[in-house]
DNA sequence: CCTCCAAACGAATTGTATTCGTTTTAGTAT
DNA sequence: ATACTAAAACGAATACAATTCGTTTGGAGG
């Protein structure tokens, strides 16, 4: 019962079932870990010190799990497969948003990102005195439009709406992924015309 | 200790004493939310079903707060107006914003704002068949920015980047509130031109 | 006046995170 | 080899919180 030969836990191993957990379930305990290792709650504290640092490898993780490589191209089609690849770290895992969206930390991919879209702004010639703006609108619509795709269809309910303009628009549009990213790809396509002066 | 003359709880005390402990700690608890009603945890259930119907009793609050009424004009200027009003309803009490999101329901007060806005879209020239797809676009940036009200300064930190593009970005842009107010305004101007085609 | 229900209470229950001391053993220096 | 240190797992104990339920009281309507 002392220590193992190998190791049975990491906080990898950890992060990972968890993320299996909440996509699964939207919400993950320690005992659901632990159970799902082959182990006792209290020992995945030799691992990471709390629940919220679970969440925070978790972020990290969904940012790894499918690396980026920018291709050379204009800089508005870097952008935007940029800011794709933003968003569907996040729409990977619907569920998981909400948690992370619950204290906002900078991950060191997320600043890389960041990094990346400074430098195809900058070659699109936006001043230095602009740039933390265009950026923070891109990244709250990322963050908004990730958000959307967890949201449940039963936000756009015809039963609640009163004027006939947005039934008629809800009847119109599709349900559930396609229309979460058609919606995404004609901000991007909003954003992009704009910045484009 | 019966029954009082005059009920010491109702569904919006419950609420009102909710938000102010949020606004001031992040979180609240029914003991907490009890004690400064001066009753019993358990008194709370015979006017709330549980934590969850508090919360969605909030987001109610929050847009009743400030009512909105709208004026005559042209309709990029409502539509602004409109916006402005929505994320301020969130802005006022960032600390409640990652409650909401974490089960995404529309409440009477969204749906009515969806109507106003798809009515002003359409006012405007949109085609019903792409309504709904503006409308997210613009409530994902509207929740999105709100996510950024609620973030702290240290997410833009200059010790993260790694490129200088980023870190004189950083340094020429302020910090706080007006940076966020800033960048809102600004993603408003860029959706706004975008969708005048 | 009687009855019934709303509203507060207190005790008990449950689920969960977290802490701490103990045990065994791997890795490392002597 | 031997002894020391620290990692890693465990079990028991703790500490909250939310929630449930039966009880009490008094107000309102017949």
């Amino acid at each position: 019962m002392g220590r193992p030969a190998k190791p049975k836990l990491s906080v990898d191993k950890i992060a990972a079932v968890a993320l299996k957990l909440v996509d699964a379930q939207g919400e993950f305990t320690m005992g659901e870990i632990a159970t799902a290792l082959s182990v006792r709650p209290s020992s995945l504290y030799n691992h990471v010190a709390g629940k919220t640092e679970i969440v925070e490898a978790m972020r990290a993780r969904i940012f790894t799990e499918a690396p980026f490589a920018a291709v050379p191209a204009p800089w508005d089609d870097t952008l935007r497969a940029l800011l794709r690849h933003y968003r569907d770290a996040f729409a990977r895992h619907p569920r998981l948003i909400p948690m992370l969206t619950a204290h906002t930390v900078s991950s060191p991919a997320v600043v890389r990102m960041y990094d990346d879209i400074a430098t195809v702004l900058t070659t699109a010639g936006i001043p230095t005195a602009r740039l933390l703006d265009v950026i923070t609108v891109l990244d709250s619509f990322v963050i908004g439009s990730a958000l959307d795709v967890a949201a449940p269809d039963e936000v756009w309910d015809k039963a609640q709406a009163r004027t006939p303009v947005l039934i008629a628009a809800i009847e119109a549009a599709g349900q559930g992924r396609p229309r979460a990213d058609r919606a995404f790809e004609l901000g991007l396509d909003l954003l992009l015309t704009a910045l484009k002066r």
